[in-house]
Formats: C-alpha cells, sequence, structure tokens
DNA sequence: TGTGTTGTGGTCAAAAGGACCATAACTTTG
DNA sequence: CAAAGTTATGGTCCTTTTGACCACAACACA
C-alpha cells in the first residue's frame, strides 16, 4: 500500500522512472456559417494520417501556460488573437493515440464569429471549414483520436449553451434574436418559438442589451429587427434550457 | 502564418524541439462525512512542500491510459477498486507550478461513498479526510497549485449535481431520500423542503427505485424512511435545480 | 401516555413554459 | 401603387412546474 503522494519528483531524481511524454495542445474551433455549426480543420502534411483532416493543434512549451499555448495554436491558425471564448475541456492520453510517440493532448474549444474570412485568407487545401454533422458521422475521417475529441467538444458546446451565456460568442458584436435564437437551433438541432425565445431573453437581466438601432430585413423582407450586444454572463441556469425530451400530445385531452 | 497542423512529430525528429513533460494525474476524492463534504488529503512527505497536505496523485504510465493511472491512484490510496464515479475535470500546466520540471497534471474527481473506514486504516499522519471548506478557505495549506485544483473539482460537483444523478454516489447503496436530499444541501449550501424534493425525485422516471424496505429512524426518532436505491443516471436537467441566487450582488467567492 | 421528531401526502398560489394569434414593418412582385 | 409574402414583436391562453406550507403517520424517548 502506498501512503505518500509521490506528485512531483522524490528526492532521488532518477529519470527512467518517469516516463516522458509529449505534452501538446489542441484547438476545435467552432463557429456559425450558413446557419450550421461548422469546425475549423487542417489537412495534415506530414506522416502520420497524412493527407487526413484534423484538428489545430501543437506543442506545449515549456515557459507558457496551457492557455497560453491555446491562444497561441489559435492565432496561429486563424490569425484571431482574440478575447475570444477559449475553454479548456478534455485531456486525451491513450497509449498508442500517436504511433510514434507517447502524446498526452490537452483539448481547448474555442467560439469564433465568423472565421469565413480567415479560412478564404489561407490555403484552400491545408484548411477548411466543415459542418460539425459531417465530422461526426464519419463522412470527414479524422487523424488521430480527433473524432473523439471533437465529439466531446461539440457536447461541450451544447451544454454551456444551457449553463452560460456561450450563444453570444457565436454572434458578430450586435445581433438580432433572430440570430441568437439561430445559433440554439444549431446546436441543440431544435425549433424555437421565435416569440417564447425573445420573452425569456428579454425578462433576463443583463445578458443582452439592445443597441437602438435596427438591422436590415433579408433578402425576403420582413419587419427590421432590434440590434443588441451582448452583456454578462451567468453561471447556471440560462434564460433558454433545452427541453426535455418530452413526448406530449399534441391535440388530445 | 502557420499552416500545417504539427500535432505529432514531423519527419525529421529533433527532440531538443519537442519538450519533454511528467504527466501525472491527481485525484480530488470527495465524500459526504458527518452531514458535511470532505476531501481526502494526502501528508507530502518529500521535498518540495514536504509535510503540507496535497492531493493523491502520481505519474501515469506510458501502457496506461489516463483513467486507468486515475483508478490506480484511487485504489492505491483509498483500496476501493470500484466502479466508483471517476470523472476528468481539468488539466494543469503551468510552468514553475512544480519547481524541479515541467509537470502536466490531469485531475480527476472521484465520489465515494464512505472513506472514512479506509482512511482509519491507514496511517492516520500520511492521510486524513478534511472538510472542503477548510480546504477552500485556506484554512489548510495545499501543496503545489492544489488549491486551484481543489476549488475547480468542487464546482464541478455542484454543476454535475444540477446535471446528473452523481448525487446518489455519495449515499450507500441503499438510502433515504432525506440522505439524497442532505448531499444537495451540503455541497449547495442551501435548504431544500423534503416534501417538494420528494416530489421532484418520485416524479422523475427511473432514477431511484424503492425498495420495500425502511429505514430505522435516528437518535430523535420519527417515522421510519423508505429505502431506495440508485437507478440509473441521465444527461441535463436533473429533477433537482439548483435555484437561482435571488438577490443581486452578493459578491460572495 | 404524552411529547418531540421525522417522513409522507396533500393543497394552494405563484411562476415558468409552450402553443398560437394578431399586428407592425419591411420586402418583392403584379 | 397595390397586393402578397416574410419576419419581428407583442399579446393571450393554458398547462406544467415550483415553492410555501399544512396535516397526518409512525417512530423514539421521557
Amino acid at each position: 500500500m502506498t501512503k505518500t503522494s509521490d506528485q512531483g519528483v522524490p528526492a532521488r531524481y532518477d529519470p527512467s522512472r518517469f516516463p516522458a511524454f509529449a505534452v501538446t495542445v489542441d484547438v476545435v474551433i467552432l463557429t456559425m456559417t450558413g446557419g450550421r455549426l461548422q469546425i475549423l480543420l487542417v489537412r495534415r502534411g506530414v506522416a502520420p494520417y497524412e493527407g487526413m483532416w484534423a484538428i489545430p493543434g501543437g506543442f506545449k512549451r515549456p515557459n507558457e501556460t496551457l492557455a497560453q499555448a491555446a491562444k497561441r495554436e489559435l492565432a496561429q491558425e486563424t490569425g484571431v488573437d482574440s478575447a475570444s471564448l477559449l475553454t479548456q475541456f478534455g485531456a486525451y492520453g491513450d497509449p498508442g493515440r500517436d504511433p510514434r510517440m507517447n502524446v498526452v493532448t490537452i483539448a481547448y474549444l474555442a467560439v469564433l464569429r465568423d472565421v469565413g474570412a480567415v479560412v478564404a485568407g489561407t490555403d484552400a487545401a491545408a484548411a477548411a471549414l466543415v459542418p460539425v454533422s459531417q465530422a461526426l458521422n464519419g463522412n470527414v475521417e479524422l487523424a488521430f483520436d480527433h473524432a473523439q475529441i471533437v465529439r466531446d467538444a461539440v457536447e461541450r458546446v451544447r451544454v454551456d449553451l444551457d449553463l452560460t451565456g456561450i450563444a453570444t460568442a457565436f454572434v458578430g458584436p450586435t445581433f438580432t434574436l433572430a440570430e441568437l435564437r439561430a445559433v440554439y437551433e444549431a446546436v441543440w438541432g431544435v425549433h424555437l418559438d421565435g416569440a417564447n425565445f425573445r420573452r425569456s431573453v428579454v425578462t433576463e437581466d443583463g445578458w443582452v442589451i439592445p443597441t437602438g438601432r435596427r438591422a436590415r430585413p433579408g433578402a425576403p423582407g420582413g419587419k427590421p429587427a432590434e440590434l443588441y450586444r451582448a452583456g454578462r454572463m451567468w453561471k447556471y441556469s440560462s434564460p433558454i434550457r433545452r427541453s426535455q425530451p418530452n413526448q406530449r400530445r399534441k391535440g388530445d385531452s
């Protein structure tokens, strides 16, 4: 029975007893484009998994924190310097997940307003925005254990949407309630009533702040929507709740 | 601008370019004893932080997964072999968090029914159950960045109580609703009405399953309570919801 | 036999949530 | 220019959920 916590290194340092790992930071970059939740993937240029898609990432440097490494990778890949949302959501260290050496990766989730322009600027063959549905159902084969990482990231977004005000990170600095509602609908895969959504959002205290201005209607016309900007977030119980698989009747009594 | 994801190692391996890290797994072990949420701490026998309290942990081995390493550490420290709840909740890799070398640790949360007997069996000076309130308010000084890790672990428990059926992991294989309610009250620091709690729990489908039996009343008497056993858990929206912080401007961290 | 204590069922009102309608304010089309 | 289509927004109505609270049941203890 062991009684000491040997976190760290005992007095007599024996390097062979403490296996070395490579530590990487991978960033799942999500955005809303075309009404769909999309993920930024890069094409691997080297073996293994050469030519396959992967999520951006790189080695952690000894003199930076994990969060700094994630921010650095995000900036490298997208150019976004960003106070954007960057959340650590998992660590992956299965033996053999990298065939060449022992690699433990810390996975971060980044939510961006619009990477479309960013991706357009880079080499189209090296990076692409892919609908997460494609990445989740296996249509796009991912390198390493990145398929699992993406699954976990999307799950995290779904939960965070329920818990925090993360939805505002998907939309622009100013947005209509319809745009915000589209985020929930895309991420949760549900339909929300526009009127009820509005009621829930505006009764909440300072989550969204009305600017006086109004948006120009889209192609099909319609009443111009009021423009809001993001207020503060909160912990626990957002005004919009994911409803249970509520199997209720419709017209019978 | 970088365009390739260099997750993994390029064709020409240059070890100096990929710094080696020690990877450890730390386990925050929580339990309910004496109506309070408590944490298992071990006393460090070696420098640095010798003599200070720390959460149990150890090095990850190259041929085991992170979850396996956590389970191994948990068994080593408590003897619990356990299908008990073991949840990864964070990774910590700040430079300098270990003064001797670069250590990245993956933190796990374990919820146990009763470690009292386990701790009693081990050397009292080497391990102890401490109320989390003591660990959180700085009354118990913790080694490394373990204070932060404990804070994050407790926060995770609070959220998981709201999201999953994790509460049943705190109580015994058979329990009364009062015991279950005590878990929520202790972790959230609130008071819940017994009758309303019961109503919410039993209307939920298969979370708790009534055994026919009844518990013996405690010292002060009272009607004997029905005994339940844990059913299945769920994702999202437990029957018991944490109520909003009603008043604003409370600022207690 | 009381008295105190806890579990359990119930009521009642307030709040929240969901379905749905009506109207306002724009668009494009005839 | 008028009509038709579309979206935003305010409203109503009804159901469900939630919170507060009471009453009784079933035990221990004095």
